[in-house]
RNA sequence: GCCCGGAUGGCGAAACUGGUAGACGCAAGGGACUUAAAAUCCCUCAGCCGAAAGGCUAUGCGGGUUCGAUUCCCGCUCCGGGCACCA
């Protein structure tokens, strides 16, 4: 390296002396960088004297390398932050690791080394990556969640949960590996076995702890009215999830069983259409009910295999088989069989279903495959009920012309009057009651995995489960482990889980579970906010929640979001923070995709390769025709633009990117492909676009700066084409603030930029106000453009004669209105809403002048030959639409 | 299977509250500069018809509302995200 320097001293001269108006990011990068990390720049504290701004981007988990995804997610909240703070907040922007995960324990078996180490190393090397990329962090807050400085705090509050009750154990089904022995994750578990033994998955059922989200599910759902800063989609998904549905609860006495079957149902209108009873494989009922029927007991154990996700349960073949039982219809005293159904889920409601085939799709498809009777009590209109044929209406209970029929007393009445009459009657009789239903399960929390936080739990004999005392807290995870594959360490050491019961001084053992590790990220945002504390958090989280901007993927809309709502909501309880909701505005993040490419094996396999080995071929009219490998010139086939992954080898290393093009030319390409939470694109050729327009702002700031001295810009001095470029100027001030403030439009901001940087180029005026009118774009243009390319805003902000640390908080350019005006006016003019043609139209002319113009224009003569005027609609500033026949 | 999104030139996209569809960028074609290359600059660029003026068609598909629809409504198709133990 030093070698190569010398040979080449007479080159780097040429290029020195050329320097002044030549790019050189890497140069420009570390000399910002170094200059904000020896200002301390981006710590902050406490100012009760400012408006706050807390910017946070989702963490990382520390999986080895920064990918795109990451690149694109944080730039957005670098962007956010750095204009927040010209715009005068006390920006708060952190970072961390969400450092516990089952990826460290793969790889932990894969290079025979301990998860912590793994872990570590990750940080130590993405922590330099994110650095690289000129991120405003606050990096005296970061923490990993694996340290037990961090977790202690969450061991804590789930012992007090504990105590509230909040907390509790009950049995839940696993996937289980029958070869391994081992839990599985769904991940695990493809096409229904075990990822690594290939044995066929089972449902187990084993003892687990619980969060009761449950209890908070109406204030979940209620506080999503709250949030007018969340996308829609999100707060829709979530109320989805949660899924409030009003209904009534059965009771159906069984015969020769003292205890009634419970069915819930919203539908409780078609109570007179239940043929049977559907029940879930693994309900009580139906484990009696194999007891002595040899059939029925093997389809239950078959029912066992297979995965426990939903996806897969729900996409199952119906299959049930008749149980033997007959429950007793609580109205009419009618018999109807029990029958054991895969689609009846344990997990909602009481895992028991009355079917009513002739008005719910599952139950219509479930009736035709098993020959059970179908029948009609819900007419609608003059539709005609066809049994043999599934149709919508049949279900519709919001239908205004939808009457109860066949049903008795019921008949004639509404879906609201039925299941009115019906709540009474079966209150009455003490056969059922009505009921709110949640979709929401409670958060099962643990984990039969090594790598992550312990649960702080203690098994007594006499004492059953006992919380660990908050003085013996934290219970620390060994580090120092072998970790050989399928057996957790502290599960395989005996002499770990050895202790003594904190109640009775008797003999017990440790919970050798460790937590799911949303546990560890439903909290985070909090303990940035505090730094030390000798708590969770101190009064300082008061300060600087709730966040008020927060960015992450769209593939956490529900679960993280979810938790992260619930655990702020625990912690308000316990009395840690003020606010309700943890996050004031959210915005989601597409994902970062790109083009694939493969060569077909003899196997049928595929070899993918790598998009930046691969040279695209096009016709003259640009179009793609076919892909070569750079390294033999041979074709390759082109396979899809899909999401960058290691499996399809598509993903581009954004560390090569910044070492070619330099951090901000990256940053600035993320923002400007595509609007944020649409999926973004990756083109090497669209980055080599964001560094020419670098190149040419730079040049033009340079070659500016180096000529003679700027006046000031006199408004009334100004020929016609220096107002114009000075009105462009101050219209994109105003349209950059707007899109960066408010629409979070970062691709059109820079667009905007484009074209002032575009209009400048032709602005061939160097005259004194000419002059003057380019300084006061080039300043504004370093200024709105430093959120984005903060690195050559520091460089150009001294360029242009600022000393260097007034940069980071200028204030936020404003348009000046007088620059804004305009004289006169570009009206579109439509013929029978066709456009026709444009006039211009003086500023302040009236509805009439500009229906008379746009009469006159020859044009619209021609088309309206023959034809009379209608009606002119007229919109100011817009069009002229003659209506004509 | 269920819930939530998305679809606009050769490509990424823009059109913010129903008002000139395609800004900006990429790719491509032509040209200038250069010994050459790189870099840079200029011109063209939705499709079709036309010498031009201009016209016709066009925002995944099929309908509808409206003076006017990429935008609103109804019905589809395809693609993506999530489905509780990937994070």
């Amino acid at each position: 390296m030093q070698d190569n320097q010398a040979a080449q001293g007479s080159t780097d001269q040429a290029s020195e002396q050329a320097g002044e108006h030549s790019y050189r990011a890497q140069a420009v990068e570390a000399a910002a960088q170094q200059y904000w990390r020896e200002q301390r720049a981006y710590e902050v504290k406490e100012d009760p004297s400012r408006p706050k701004f807390y910017c946070l981007s989702m963490l990382p988990y520390p999986s080895g390398a920064l990918h795109m995804g990451h690149v694109r997610n944080y730039t957005i909240g670098d962007v956010i932050s750095r204009f927040q703070r010209m715009n005068g907040k006390n920006v708060l922007q952190p970072m961390g690791w969400d450092a516990f995960g089952l990826p460290a324990e793969n790889a932990a078996i894969k290079n025979k080394t301990a998860p912590a180490k793994w872990t570590y190393q990750n940080i130590e090397h993405m922590r330099g990556q994110l650095q690289r990329m000129g991120f405003a962090y606050d990096w005296t807050r970061e923490f990993a969640t694996c340290r037990p400085e961090y977790y202690r705090w969450e061991q804590l509050m789930f012992t007090r949960l504990m105590k509230k009750g909040l907390a509790y154990r009950k049995n839940a089904v696993v996937n289980w590996d029958p070869v391994d022995q081992t839990v599985l994750a769904n991940e695990q578990v493809v096409d229904g076995r075990g990822w690594r033994s290939g044995a066929l998955v089972e449902k187990r059922e084993i003892p687990q702890w619980f969060l009761k989200i449950t209890d908070y599910a109406q204030e979940l759902l209620d506080g999503l009215d709250t949030l007018p800063g969340w996308p829609d989609a999100v707060k829709t998904m979530q109320r989805n999830w949660i899924g409030r549905s009003e209904g009534l609860e059965i009771h159906f006495a069984v015969e020769g069983e003292a205890e009634p079957l419970t069915v819930f149902t919203t539908r409780p209108d078609t109570l007179m259409g239940a043929t049977f009873v559907s029940i879930a494989g693994e309900h009580p009922l139906a484990l009696k009910a194999a007891q002595g029927n040899t059939g029925l007991a093997s389809f239950l154990d078959e029912l066992r295999h297979g995965g426990v996700s939903e996806a897969e349960l729900e996409t199952q073949e119906k299959r049930g088989m008749a149980t033997g039982l007959s429950a007793i219809h609580p109205i009419t005293g009618e018999k109807l069989p029990v029958w054991v159904a895969n689609f009846v889920l344990m997990g909602y409601g009481t895992g028991a279903v009355m079917a009513v085939p002739g008005h719910d799709e599952r139950d219509f498809e479930f009736a035709h495959k098993y020959d059970l009777p179908i029948r009609q009590v819900i007419a609608a209109g003059d539709e005609t009920y066809d049994p043999d044929k599934w149709q919508e209406w049949y279900s519709d209970k919001t239908r205004a012309d939808m009457r109860v029929v066949h049903s008795g007393a019921l008949d004639g009445k509404n879906y609201r009057e039925a299941f009115d009459y019906l709540a009474a009657t079966l209150e009455g009789e003490g056969k059922g009651q009505r009921r709110v239903n949640w979709r929401l399960r409670d958060w099962g929390v643990s984990r039969q995995r090594y790598w992550g936080c312990p649960i702080p739990v203690i098994y007594c004999s006499k004492c059953e489960a006992v919380p660990v005392p908050e003085d013996q807290l934290p219970v620390v995870l060994p580090e120092d482990v072998a970790f050989s594959g399928v057996q957790s360490p502290i599960k395989a050491d005996p002499e770990w889980r050895k202790t003594t019961c904190p109640q009775c001084g008797g003999p017990a053992e440790r919970e050798t579970d460790t937590f799911d590790t949303f546990m560890e990220s439903s909290w985070y945002y909090a303990r940035y906010t505090s730094p030390g504390a000798d708590a969770q958090v101190d009064e300082r989280a008061n300060y600087w929640l709730p966040v008020d901007q927060y960015i992450g993927g769209i593939e956490h809309a529900i679960l993280h979001l979810l938790y992260f709502r619930f655990y702020h909501k625990l912690m308000r309880d316990a009395g840690l923070v003020q606010a309700d909701e943890p996050a004031t505005n959210l915005l989601c993040q597409g994902m970062v995709i790109a083009e694939t490419f493969y060569r077909d094996n003899a196997d049928g396999s595929k070899d993918w390769i790598n998009p930046a080995d691969v040279e695209i071929q096009r016709d003259e009219k640009a179009r793609v025709v076919g892909a070569v490998l750079k390294s033999d010139g041979q074709p390759v086939r082109i396979g899809g633009t899909e999401k960058m992954s290691k499996s399809k080898n598509n993903g581009i290393d954004p560390q090569a990117m910044v070492e070619k093009f330099g951090a901000d030319t990256v940053r600035l390409f993320s923002m400007f492909a595509a609007p944020p939470e649409q999926s973004l694109e990756w083109s090497e050729a669209g980055v080599e676009g964001m560094a020419r327009f670098l190149r040419r702002f730079w040049r033009e700031v340079t070659t500016h700066a180096a000529g003679p001295d700027h006046a000031v810009v006199d408004p009334a001095a100004l020929d016609a084409g220096q107002k114009a470029l000075r009105r462009q100027l101050h219209e994109t001030i105003q349209k950059v603030g707007d899109d960066v403030g408010r629409r979070h439009s970062f691709n059109t901001a820079i667009a905007a930029l484009m074209e002032l940087l575009n209009a400048l180029g032709k602005f061939d005026d160097h005259s004194e106000q000419g002059r003057a009118v380019r300084h006061e774009a080039l300043e504004a243009m370093v200024l709105l453009l430093n959120p984005v390319v903060p690195h050559v805003s520091h460089a150009l902000w001294q360029v242009l004669g600022h000393p260097a640390e007034v940069l980071e908080d200028q204030p936020w350019p404003k348009a000046d209105e007088a620059a804004l005006v305009r004289d006169s006016l570009t009206l579109a003019v439509q013929v029978n809403g066709k456009l026709r043609g444009t006039i211009e139209i003086a500023a302040g002319a009236s509805k009439e002048q500009a229906e008379q113009l746009a009469l006159a224009h020859p044009n619209v003569i021609a088309f309206m030959e023959g034809q009379s005027v209608r009606k002119v609609i007229v919109v100011p500033g817009k069009i002229v639409n003659i209506v004509a026949g």
